[in-house]
DNA sequence: GTCGCTGCAAACGGTTTGCATGAGA
DNA sequence: TCTCATGCAAACCGTTTGCAGCGAC
């Protein structure tokens, strides 16, 4: 049976604060506000099961280690600033894809990463 | 000065033979039938070295390991099968995708990966 | 008191690097 | 001959695992 830990709280309510997809080291940051020595093993541990509860989903992208976010209903995609390399959510989708695949491939589903500079990076950088 | 060795030919030949983005291990299962004894290290170094002359291109996937191909002039995206792993080139593009960038973001290039089934597996599924 | 959870440290696996040797030019 | 390139093995780094002690219930 699942027990709550002070470490399992934690680490889901900085998931659940986040407005954007975060590293495993990100949630370890934010976890270590309120449960100090937290492990990176347990926010590991810990997201693996969030994530197979259903509660937490995986966002990966291209040459670049995983994040996490909690789950959303909509389908939506990502966009990874080149500067800051943070990942923010990205609503819309250009819609069906299987007549872009070879004939005889079964399209099942897609993954779309917009890249470029997020607007604090494009501000700082223009201002 | 840059040399050209067995080796290095052995691998551009590989890449310039395949129909699709190799893994670095590919790539040595490859050359290898020419260069017996290569080690993974030469691959890696010369994938690099390949890439920055600009004669291969990286193809970076979602939560797996980069491949490689021979460059292409035309924009494209890849298909990985989720059955055998492999990636394979799709021509064609939804085209414009900056729109639905939030506001304030600039959009500068953007990685499309379908899933699904190649040809291979979706026949051998069904056949 | 159980037994799941945690922190620590070691293990893992793909990639990179240091070093002595081998081979293009 | 002069170096760049290679093979080997060790180093790296993010992630996973083994284990003993801790703490939720």
């Amino acid at each position: 049976m699942e027990r709550s830990t002070r470490q399992r709280s934690a680490i889901r309510a900085v998931i659940e604060a986040a407005t954007r997809p975060l590293t495993p080291q990100e949630v370890l940051d934010g976890a270590r506000t309120e449960v100090a020595g937290m492990g990176i093993a347990t926010v590991y541990r810990n997201l693996k099961l969030l994530v197979e509860e259903g509660s937490v989903q995986v966002v990966e992208l291209p040459g670049d280690s995983p994040r996490y976010e909690s789950k959303h209903l909509d389908h939506h995609h990502h966009f990874q600033c080149r500067q800051c390399d943070r990942v923010f959510d990205v609503h819309g989708c250009p819609g069906d894809l299987t007549r872009f695949a070879p004939t005889g491939f079964r399209v099942e589903s897609h993954e779309l990463t917009l890249y470029g500079q997020c607007a604090d990076c494009a501000g700082a950088a223009s201002g």
